[in-house]
This record gives C-alpha cells, sequence and structure tokens, in this order.
DNA sequence: CACACCAGAC
C-alpha cells in the first residue's frame, strides 16, 4: 500500500516533468574508482548528500580547473536530476560548477530536451556560444538540434545547421547529420530540406532511414514512405525495428491491408516478431483496414503484451463490433493490465456505438474514479457518447466543465447539437469558437452544415458555405458539397440543389445522389428525369434501393425492377437500418417489421410505456424536442 | 562507463 503510494507521488512528479515513466525509481548515477555505482532515488538522500559534499570540497567553487572527478560527478548528477525530472535541482548544481566543460554544458542542454523543456535547452546552447571556453561537440549539436525540433523552429534549427556546419559536424558525425535529417523532417512543411540533407549523409545507418520514412508518413504520404522503405532494403542497409514499425503505419494510413501483410511477412522473416512495438503496429493496421480477424490472431499469437497491446485492439473494435470491444476490456483488468486514458477513450467510443447510456455513464464512473475526467479526449469521447446515447445535457454539462478545448471537442459539441436538432445553439458554438481565436476546419464547416441542414436554417447553412470560400479560403471538398446539397434539398429547395449537382466541380458521388435523393423521398418528390442518366458506381448500394423505392412510390414499376436488377447484379446488399432501445441493463437492437423471437418482448412492453407517456404528454401540451 | 539521433494507441 505504502509503496504504490509512493510510486503514485513519483509518477505524478515525472508525468509534471512531462517524462515518460522510466528510470524513475532509482538510477545510476555514478561510477567510482573502486566500481561502486552509486543509485539513486528521490526517497533517500544519497544525491543531496553527494551534491553537499561536492559543495564542501575544498577549493571546488574557487579553482579554475577542478578534477576531472568533480566534473564527472557532477555531470553525472546533473544527467540524474534530469532523469528523475529535477529540473531547478540539476540547474543549482551547474550553477555551482565553477568552470562547467562543454560535456557538463551538453548535459544541461540534453537534459532540458529530454524533459520538453526546449526554450531553457535553446537558451543554454546560447549561454554556451558565449561563455564556455570550449568548443560545441557532436553531442552538443545533436542534442540543440533535438531541441529546436522539439521548439518545432526553423529559424533556430537553420541556425544550429549553419553552426554544426562551421564546427565541421555536418557529415562529420552520423548523430549531427541524423538530428539535422530529424530537425528539417519536423520543422518543413515539405520533405525538400531533409531529402538534401539525407543524400549528403556519407554512411548512412537505420536511424537515418527511419527518420527518412517517419517524415513521409507524418505527411500522410505513405507511398513515399514505403518507397523510402523499399530503397532501405535495396540498399542493404541494416534493419531494425524501428523502421518496420514506423513503415506498417504508413501501410496503416493508406489503407493498404496488401502492404501490410507483406511487411508482416518479412517481420516473422526477421524474427522482429518478438518485439511488441511492431507487433502492435501491425495489430493496427489490420484494424484499420478492417481486417479484424488478422488483428485478433496476431493478438491471440503474441506471447507478450503490453498496455499498447489491449488498447490497439480495444481501439480496433470500438466501431465495427463494439461489444468486443467492452468484453477486451474487461478481459484486459483480468490479465492485470491497467486501463489508461487511451483505454477509458476507446470504450467510451464502443458504448456510443451501442448508444448504451448504462453502460456509457458506468465507465463514466470509473473515468472519475481514476481521476481522468479532465483528460481532453476523453471528454471528446464523453461529449459523444451522451449525445448518442439521448443524453444532450450531459454532453453539454461536459463540454461546458472542460477546462480546454480543442478542436475536436467543439466539433463533437457541434455534431451532438446538430443531431439533436438544435441547429441555433450549434451556431451560436461556431460563433463562440471563432471568437477564441481558433479557425475552423473543413470538419468544423461539415458539422455546422449538417445542423443547419437538420434544423431547416437553410440560408444560414449557405452563408457559412459562402464564408468557407471568402473568408477562409479553403476549397469546399466533395464532402461539403454533398452537405450543401443535403440542405437544400431538406429544405425543399430541389432546384438549387440540382443546380449544384450540376455546377460543382466534382462528378457527383453516391454520397451527393443520396443526399439528394435522400431528401427527394422524405419530401415525397418525384424522381428527376435527370437521375436516370446517373454514373452510379455499383457500390452505393442505398443509392439504387432509394431509386427502387421512389419508383415504387411514383407506380413506375418497370423502372423499379430496372433498380432491382441493377442491385441483384451488383451483388450488393443493403444494411438494413437498426435501432435500439435499453431496457434495464439489455440494449435490444431490431429491424422494422422485427417482430419474432422472445427477446424482441421487453422492447414491445417497453415501447408500449413510451406510447402511452407520449399520448399523455400529447393530451396535456404539444410535444416539443 | 560523463553528454547525442529514430518507432507504436484515442
Amino acid at each position: 500500500m505504502k509503496d504504490s503510494q509512493k510510486r503514485l507521488e513519483i509518477e505524478e512528479d515525472v508525468w509534471s516533468a512531462g517524462r515518460k515513466k522510466t528510470n524513475f525509481n532509482s538510477h545510476e548515477i555514478g561510477h567510482y574508482g573502486d566500481g561502486k555505482i552509486a543509485r539513486m532515488s528521490r526517497h533517500n538522500q544519497i544525491p543531496l548528500l553527494i551534491h553537499s559534499t561536492l559543495k564542501w570540497t575544498k577549493n571546488y567553487k574557487t579553482q579554475s580547473n577542478p578534477p576531472p572527478l568533480q566534473q564527472k560527478l557532477s555531470t553525472n548528477l546533473i544527467k540524474a536530476y534530469f532523469d528523475n525530472g529535477l529540473l531547478k535541482q540539476a540547474r543549482q548544481l551547474f550553477d555551482e560548477m565553477p568552470n562547467p566543460d562543454v560535456v557538463a554544458w551538453t548535459a544541461m542542454v540534453s537534459g532540458y530536451t529530454a524533459c520538453g523543456h526546449y526554450n531553457s535547452a535553446w537558451m543554454m546552447f546560447n549561454d554556451m556560444m558565449r561563455e564556455s571556453l570550449d568548443r560545441p561537440n557532436a553531442f552538443t549539436f545533436s542534442s540543440v538540434l533535438k531541441a529546436c525540433k522539439g521548439m518545432k523552429s526553423f529559424s533556430c534549427g537553420a541556425v544550429g545547421h549553419g553552426l554544426a556546419f562551421k564546427h565541421g559536424f555536418v557529415g562529420g558525425s552520423i548523430y549531427v547529420d541524423n538530428a539535422l535529417l530529424d530537425m528539417y523532417a519536423s520543422c518543413c512543411e515539405s520533405m525538400e530540406r531533409a531529402l538534401l540533407v539525407f543524400e549528403h549523409i556519407p554512411v548512412k545507418n537505420q536511424v537515418s532511414w527511419t527518420i527518412l520514412i517517419t517524415g513521409f508518413t507524418h505527411r500522410d504520404d505513405g507511398l513515399a514512405a514505403l518507397q523510402v522503405f523499399r530503397r532501405m532494403f535495396m540498399e542493404e542497409s541494416e534493419q531494425s525495428p524501428y523502421s518496420f514499425s514506423i513503415a506498417i503505419r504508413a501501410c496503416a494510413g493508406i489503407g493498404s491491408h496488401i502492404y501490410g501483410k507483406q511487411i508482416h511477412a518479412l517481420v516473422v522473416k526477421l524474427g522482429f516478431d518478438l518485439n511488441i512495438p511492431v507487433m502492435n503496429s501491425i495489430l493496427d493496421m489490420y484494424s484499420k483496414c478492417n481486417s479484424l480477424y488478422e488483428a485478433q490472431e496476431c493478438f491471440n499469437e503474441m506471447n507478450e503484451k503490453d498496455d499498447i497491446t489491449w488498447n490497439t485492439l480495444i481501439a480496433g473494435y470500438a466501431k465495427p463490433d463494439p461489444m468486443k470491444s467492452l468484453h477486451l476490456f474487461l478481459q484486459m483488468e483480468l490479465q492485470g493490465c491497467t486501463p489508461d486514458c487511451f483505454t477509458y477513450s476507446s470504450v467510451i467510443t464502443a458504448s456510443a456505438n451501442l448508444s448504451a447510456l448504462t453502460c456509457g455513464q458506468q465507465i463514466h464512473g470509473r473515468i472519475f474514479k481514476n481521476g481522468l475526467e479532465q483528460n481532453l479526449p476523453i471528454s471528446n469521447s464523453l461529449i459523444d457518447m451522451y449525445a448518442k446515447s439521448g443524453s444532450i445535457q450531459d454532453s453539454r454539462r461536459i463540454f461546458s466543465e472542460m477546462c480546454s478545448h480543442d478542436m475536436v471537442s467543439w466539433t463533437s459539441m457541434m455534431v451532438a447539437f446538430g443531431s439533436h436538432g438544435y441547429g441555433t445553439e450549434a451556431v451560436e458554438l461556431l460563433n463562440q469558437m471563432v471568437n477564441s481565436g481558433i479557425k475552423p476546419d473543413t470538419i468544423v464547416f461539415m458539422a455546422i452544415l449538417s445542423a443547419c441542414s437538420h434544423a431547416g436554417l437553410v440560408d444560414q447553412g449557405l452563408s457559412y458555405f459562402k464564408l468557407m470560400t471568402t473568408k477562409y479560403k479553403t476549397s469546399p471538398s466533395q464532402e461539403i458539397y454533398a452537405c450543401v446539397i443535403d440542405l437544400l434539398a431538406r429544405g425543399g429547395r430541389f432546384e438549387d440543389a440540382y443546380d449544384m449537382i450540376c455546377s460543382m466541380p466534382f462528378k457527383p458521388d453516391e454520397s451527393v445522389w443520396a443526399a439528394f435523393l435522400g431528401a427527394c423521398k422524405a419530401h415525397g418528390q418525384p424522381v428527376v428525369t435527370a437521375c436516370q442518366e446517373l454514373d452510379l458506381k455499383p457500390k452505393g448500394s442505398g443509392i439504387y434501393v432509394t431509386l427502387a423505392n421512389m419508383y415504387a412510390a411514383e407506380g413506375k414499376w418497370d423502372d423499379r425492377a430496372k433498380m432491382r436488377t441493377l442491385v441483384d447484379e451488383a451483388g450488393v446488399k443493403k444494411v438494413a437500418g437498426t435501432s435500439w432501445l435499453e431496457v434495464h441493463d439489455q440494449v435490444y437492437s431490431f429491424v422494422a417489421g422485427d417482430g419474432c423471437g422472445s427477446q424482441i418482448e421487453p422492447v414491445y412492453q417497453a415501447l408500449r410505456v413510451l406510447g402511452r407517456h407520449m399520448v399523455e404528454q400529447t393530451n396535456v401540451t404539444q410535444v416539443g424536442i
């Protein structure tokens, strides 16, 4: 009990210093001549003792050239302080050093960088260039370039590049070259400069390759990343699990199950299948490529799993099979793994997709118990979950109690309002967001257009569509056009909607026709003749079915038959729309006309109660929202 | 054996 409390305390401290929770219990801080190793823990007094001993050492502060042992010991201590997130103590010790050498300066730069205090690292480097008598070495430049990467500052990085070149380390140290490569890959819009650096590295190592592949993958250019990965093989560079992990992520990014499987085979061949991070990427890749079966197989075959393994699979199942996701969550705990913010965020999503309010509330309770209620992604998922489970008030409460909002929070709340028919509230929210200085992106516009569409605020929606191109200078995507067409058609403005379909810069795809036809159907509008000339691709079965139903409604049985034939030829099946009802602790899903099975009885019971309530309400007053 | 570069999840 006491131990776990202690652990928690350290974790918090380490967390606040922005570090991962490794190496915090004790750390090797140095070796003495006799081979003894000093170990440090923040709960014993050894470091302070050594620190004070240093201070007491004769002439420590006045000597211009302190003995090497003292220099080494101080530097070791500085590193140990940083490793434990004790920035102030590290700084204090450094300031006490009479004549810090290049190694001590570098330890400060890299220490600050490792703790995420990039600005301090950069300042330290500047102080060093001004004050230190030593010349910076390769260690210094690789550290400071990493700090530039952390600051996302191209200009600082360029200064670092110039100085590193001046001191002869560009092309002279693989560490400096790699840090430089990484800095350009992280700070620039394009990979141009990074590629330039890469081609000039005399002997590339696996780190160089990994950085390049990472650069392309993070720019969502999975194909370029895989090309580099391939080239790495052709040039017979040494292999590392890092490059595999990221190349697999690239496959996930482009949704290529085929490439993913090939790399998976390579992983097995080279024996990287014992590497947990690599296997976790493979799991993620399969689930992102809709190959949950393969993902599950990999999961079953893994001898060793970590928390991320569980999180990856739970996240993978959250949408396609939320029930399975929740089961895995329970299993995870039984296996002794601790759920974290990623786990909770996924299971909340799973619960949202089941529209299972009670289940969502229970998980929310657990989140509170674990003190994670202010976690941003979790709060965002909660907004979505409560909205999808029918409790918009709770979504609203979560949103207002959050201490900060990101783009996802605003969008989720807008979607929540929109799906409940609160168009005005969604518009108000968008104004608030813009006033707080956030520039709306495509997703936000889609959310607001949809909200306006569902609330019948046609002109309001159109004004936002206009604003997109005039004020925010974004060219509307295919999806945006689909939203606007939906807005117009639902609002009964079929002519305008049809004109827009004809004049938009895209060839109308299924989503556009689905929006248009759906609205026509809802308004009992006859099928527009032009629809017969549709160039429909045979995958959107919904459109054929919609069309067939519309022809049927008009009594055009020949046309209906044509459509049904198209459906059959394409071999597509319309997925039945299901509804859910939560009765006691059970969620029942059913389709229209679903009458068989004993398990449907509670649903009918609940429906009868609901029906009675509605009748009573209507007798008293008109039903509101 | 004082200081350095790269990977995975919502």
